[in-house]
DNA sequence: TATTGTTATACTCTATAACTATA
DNA sequence: TATAGTTATAGAGTATAACAATA
């Protein structure tokens, strides 16, 4: 954090809470993703797990198995990546690739008992951090964030 | 960044806006970006603009010159980046380097005349895509959501 | 022909550290 | 000793395309 504000005549050299147009949308947007990445990260690193690895397990122990295509759409991932992410959590046994019989080129992805262990432990260690993330918002604040954010990923959707 | 258009629409992958929960605000802040992001960047291209280069020209266009280092905290970016993004903006003529003689290590990024008329175009250019980014979204509620994130992103600040 | 998953490769981004010139 | 800027480099992340198996 440096003086900015001395660096120059500009009356206000210090950074843009101030800016609240929709043109700061972008950046605001990659400044919110980043700060909830290195706080998730910091917690999950411990547990051997990237924030990807935790997003399929939580598609997986939400909605149930699924293939690695489907994975890709939930996550907004490409497959190239998702086969590698697999392919870590499959290593430490927290998932297992399975056939689907009506179309064989398809592997169906299933959390196993362990992974669901681990996800469970994730999930009690992440929740804390996340209610730290959105201290600064008020009580009721955060679902309404949640839900903005929402229909505005999922545009088409009520 | 990842084509919306294999990502959408899709069959149906049971994929998540029904799930509300605080704990997908991560993913949920990723899509986000990653939407904003591909459209924005889609209309700079034919300009020869990335979104850094616009994101350095909004913060000098909207609070004047200032040093490399207050742009690096503006835009959340690293200052080994940032020599390269403004080296961009000053081969195209769009800013200009010059020094603070109260501390000559300083470098003061100003925006120069094209630099601003470049600006204005892009300006022009992104307001019907951020309008559109926000179609989903109920009249007042972009406002909503800036300012949720600004406090999200900003906190400890009113 | 199209799609799922896989692999290999190339490319971009970022993080880091070393270096200068100033303070 | 600390900071602003610069440069070089290594590592991670991502995109792309080619490929095999299946539809």
């Amino acid at each position: 954090m440096t003086n900015a504000a001395e660096a120059w005549p500009s009356p206000r050299a210090t950074d843009g809470p101030d800016d609240r147009s929709a043109f700061a949308l972008g950046l605001l947007l990659r400044r919110a993703h980043d700060r909830a990445l290195t706080a998730v990260a910091g917690v999950l690193r411990p547990l051997g797990l990237e924030t990807r690895h935790f997003a399929v397990l939580i598609a997986l122990c939400d909605k149930g198995a699924m293939s690695q295509s489907a994975l890709v759409e939930v996550t907004g991932s490409d497959r190239a990546t998702m086969v590698r992410v697999v392919d870590d959590l499959e290593r430490e046994l927290l998932v297992t690739r399975g056939t689907l019989p009506a179309d064989r080129r398809v592997r169906i992805v299933a959390v196993t008992e362990h992974g669901r262990a681990v996800f469970d432990r994730a999930h009690t260690d992440v929740a804390p951090v996340i209610d730290g993330l959105v201290a600064p918002l008020l009580p009721g604040e955060t679902d309404r964030l949640v839900d903005l954010l929402t229909r505005f990923v999922y545009p088409g959707r009520a």
